[in-house]
Parts: structure tokens; C-alpha cells; sequence
DNA sequence: TAGGAAAAGTGAGTATACTCACGATTTATT
DNA sequence: AATAAATCGTGAGTATACTCACTTTTCCTA
């Protein structure tokens, strides 16, 4: 007897689509509440019933399993970025400023274990690393966005040739950025915002000074 | 009978000197040859002649033990610069950028383990981190020496006042430098240099331009 | 529909960073 | 010197991320 339903995905598709979904839940709900460290697989896997073998069959590590999360904020980060029409006109810097500033809107549900993964989640990756990044297209992915934004910009006559360079430098800074605004402890986070603010305040002016010469 | 030989340090301090310096040796050896991931706490204890506890007793985690020896480099990099005359008198630029250079030269036999724990070496410490940080001082020695030097530039007109903004972008810059270099694959790491080279003319040139207007 | 191949699930087992209660050693006190 | 107190060393024990040989489920073909 085939399986009664629509059959467009077949029953191991869906039972595997379930699978992952119930370790994404539970592992959210997880780390939110107790943080990266005070979760362990084990918590994981009992609340998402599972076994715990079955996790690692579904995410290499506990870190990629907590990088996903990341990966996803970066994921809609660009979906919303490309549904904000109000966005397209506006200057270079006020764009990528835009971006940070919602990024860290997204993330702030999560400071509380965000900041155990976050290092490795924007950092170039390194050939070091022992841990598995299966995150390496998500790299790609957000350099070749902030790549293209600077393209444009480039072609537009905004601002200088600043090749891969650029994109690559705001990666950085994008990963201060949240450096300082898991420590900021002002209210609303206003410390963080008034430093984005300064900051998009000198690139302006650096770039209309005429910026570097390569 | 007291102890024989001149009695300076008692032997309670001498025996301690001695069982450190053992975990050190041992530590960078192996660490040296068989990168961080793949030294276990109990290699290191079996070599250095101690219980593994012990060693516990000395660095609070593995990643502190590993991370003396980047902190070692930062200070040792201090008293580089303290004696290099001819630095003292070069263009503020420079001798950041010789900082940095010489930094790269020092770590570079170790470059192989270094990468598991120098992001949490320049990074501002987060409250976050359940990870016991011995090296909150050490980042306030790094960066106030930092600081000096920009304060010096600052009161000599060299540079517009860039406050406290100035010495934690140079430590993010140096971080990202470290990133760079450890991905480079290049002969020499020649990459590496170019790079540094292009970032101090960039530098320069904005710095003549008058800066940012804060 | 039967049987077998492929995929997914399982949980006892492994490796290892780190703890802790206790014993050994050094120092301080009389 | 004898004893007490402080410090240091110890290694069996614990917690937990991750593995793997095996079982169960799904899919495919005749």
C-alpha cells in the first residue's frame, strides 16, 4: 500500500525534514535558555527524542549544530535586505551600516550564546581548524553579497576600486561590531548604535576625501 | 637542617618555578609538533613528569595553557619595541606596522597550533566566555601600550585625536592581520606583506588627508 | 508482493578535558 | 625538634562530545 496523502516528498524526505526540525526546536530552545555550554547533547537529543547518535548524523559538531542559527541570521539577513526598496537608493555606507544594524536587531534574542560561536561563524575560515565547518558556502555566500554591493557602488562612481579588499575588511568590521555589542551593557544598547553611527560617519568621509589610491 | 645553597627563594616557590617551566617545555613541545587538537592534557603531563592534575593546577583549562605562549609573544613584542631606537623616531604608521611585522616573525614557528586560540588572545574579553581568561591583563598591558603610542602621535600633531577608538581598531586590524597571515599560503608568506605594505600606505595617505573630523 | 539495497536511527562505548578528596611536602610557631 | 598549618601533588573519578557496529525503516526492482 503506498502511503495515503500527497506524495510529493517521499516518507524519508518528510521523516528527515521532521528529524532536523525537532533537533533545530529543541536545540534553540535550549540554548537560549541555558547557553551553548550549558546544553548538552545529551538535553538535545532527549528533548528533541532522538537518539543522541542520530544529532551528529544531522550536524558534524554541537558548534555547527549552534552556527546554523548564525548562518540563518545571514541567510535573511540578505532576504530582507533585498525586499527593503527604501534601501536601494540610499548611499553605499548607509546600506552596510543598514545591514549591521539589522543583524544585531536579529541576534539580540540570542546574546546569551550567540557570542560562543560567533567568532568562527564571519571569520574567514582557516585550514586549521579540526572543527568542521560545513558553513564554508555560507562564507561565499555573504562575501559574494557585500562583494556585489560594492560592485555596484563601484560602477556607480560612489566610491574607489576596493576589489575583494573591501568586502573583506567590512567582514571584519561587521565582526567587531558584534565583538562590541555582546560587552555593550548600556541600555538599548546605545553605546553600540552611537559607535555604529561615528563609524559610518568617518567611511562617509573618508570615501568623499577621495578614499585610498590604490 | 635548613635547606643548603643561598636561601633567596624557598623551596616551595623553586619547586613550583621548576614544575611550571616543565608543563611549559612540554606543552610547547608537543604543541610545536602535534598542533593543539592533537596534544592531550595527559601527553603533556606524562612528559612534563607530573599527575595531570597537577597541571590543572597551574593553567585553569588546556586553551589557558596554549594561550601563554601568545601572551608570551605580545609581551616579549613590548620590550622588542621598547629597545629599537631606530622605531622611536620613525612615522607613527611605521612603527605600528613594524609591530605587527615583527609580531608575524615571532609566531611563526608555532603557527600551526597558534590558530586554535589566538582569536581569544586580541579579543576584547566578553563576560560571555565561560572559558577562564587568566589574560584580562595582558590585554590591558597590549592595549594601553597601544594607546601610548597613539597618545604620543596625538600630542606630537601627528594624527588627530583618535582616543581609546584608535588603539581597539588597531587591535581588531592586528587580529585580522593574523587571520590573513595564517591562511596564506604563498612563499615567504609574501601575501601577508604586500598586504601590510598596502595598509600602511592606505593609512598614510588618509592620515595626510587630515583624518576623519571626529 | 517479496526480497534486497540503501538510508536513517540507535545507544553502549570511547576519548579526553577537567574535578576533588586525600596524602605528601614545605613552612611557621612553640 | 615537635607539631600545626598552609600549600602542593596525585590519580581515580566524572561529565560529555562524539563514534560505530548493529538494528530498523524506507525504497526499488522483478
Amino acid at each position: 500500500m503506498t502511503a495515503g496523502s500527497k506524495s510529493k516528498p517521499g516518507k524519508r524526505i518528510r521523516n528527515k525534514e521532521k528529524t532536523r526540525r525537532a533537533i533545530l526546536k529543541a536545540a534553540l530552545e535550549l540554548f537560549a535558555r541555558q547557553g551553548f555550554f550549558g546544553t548538552t547533547t545529551k538535553a538535545i537529543s532527549r528533548k528533541a527524542r532522538i537518539a543522541e547518535g542520530t544529532l551528529f548524523n544531522y550536524f558534524k559538531t554541537k558548534e555547527d549544530l549552534a552556527l546554523y542559527f548564525f548562518e540563518q541570521e545571514l541567510e535573511s539577513l540578505q532576504e530582507w535586505f533585498e525586499s527593503e526598496a527604501r534601501l536601494k537608493k540610499a548611499p553605499l555606507t548607509e546600506r552596510l551600516f543598514a545591514i549591521i544594524h539589522h543583524h544585531l536587531d536579529r541576534i539580540s534574542p540570542y546574546e546569551d550564546f550567540i557570542g560562543a560561536v560567533y567568532l568562527r561563524a564571519l571569520q574567514p575560515s582557516s585550514k586549521l581548524s579540526p572543527l568542521s565547518l560545513s558553513s564554508q558556502e555560507h562564507h561565499w555566500k555573504y562575501f559574494r553579497f557585500i562583494r556585489g554591493l560594492l560592485d555596484e557602488a563601484e560602477t556607480a562612481g560612489e566610491i574607489p576600486n576596493v576589489g575583494d579588499f573591501g568586502a573583506y575588511a567590512f567582514g571584519l568590521f561587521h565582526l567587531a561590531m558584534i565583538t562590541y555589542w555582546l560587552q555593550d551593557r548600556s541600555p538599548g544598547k546605545e553605546q553600540t548604535l552611537a559607535l555604529l553611527d561615528r563609524c559610518l560617519k568617518i567611511a562617509t568621509g573618508f570615501l568623499r576625501k577621495g578614499g585610498w589610491d590604490w
